[in-house]
DNA sequence: AGCACGATGCTCT
DNA sequence: GAGCATCGTGCTT
């Protein structure tokens, strides 16, 4: 087994961390058993200033976790069913993140299959079910392999394999939030 | 292939 | 009380 992305990893600019997970391998052990995805979808949160993070209403219950120190897992609920996945960045008291959209299974994929009735994982309420991320999760330290969630390095994704676009959702957020190129994509025709 | 809509409950105003 | 970093269904092209 691989060593999980160490805390310096995550402790950089959004965007950079954001973009490297591309290709990285996500991993939850669920019942004793390796569910894992590599990371073909990310997008970045960043700050106070940014109108479509949680941390624009500042320091709440809810948002605590971003403002703590990097490679923390910040899982929240949404729409009344959901659960999504984040990766805390950036320093102390910077409170930021990056938002996991997609996974494409390569361990325990019968399992995955199995929680998922046979549909996909690609979009971040469906790897969170597919992998039994919830609520349970929120706050785990992705460096320490004893929480059982963590990231692992994987195969680099070239330049040319990725695509950068605005973040997806933000229906209401005003602008320029609303359209930061702050989404980066394996590109469809790339995943292997 | 694409759009409209309902589900369902937590968070912040 | 409004809105939500979504998803699946069902209907229209």
């Amino acid at each position: 087994m691989l060593q999980p992305l160490r805390r310096s990893f995550y402790n950089r600019p959004t965007l950079t961390v954001a973009r490297e997970l591309l290709g990285a391998r996500l991993v939850h052990m669920l019942n004793g058993v390796r569910l894992a995805g590599i990371i073909v979808e990310t997008e970045a949160y960043i700050g106070e200033a940014d109108l479509a993070c949680h941390a624009k209403a500042g320091r709440t219950a809810r948002t605590a976790i971003m403002y703590g120190p990097p490679g923390h897992a910040y899982v929240y609920f949404t729409y009344g069913m959901h659960w999504l996945l984040n990766a805390v960045t950036e320093t102390e008291n910077s409170p930021a993140a990056v938002l996991i959209r997609a996974i494409q299974p390569v361990e325990g994929i019968e399992i995955i299959s199995a929680r998922r009735h046979g549909r996909g994982t690609n979009g971040p309420a469906k790897l969170t079910l597919a992998l039994g991320i919830d609520g349970a999760q929120n706050g785990l330290d992705l460096c320490d392999p004893a929480s059982g969630l963590w990231i692992e390095p994987g195969h680099p994704i070239p330049e040319k394999s990725v695509t950068i676009g605005p973040r997806v959702g933000l229906n209401s957020v005003p602008e320029p939030w609303k359209s930061m190129p702050w989404r980066f994509i394996v590109s469809p025709n790339q995943q292997a």
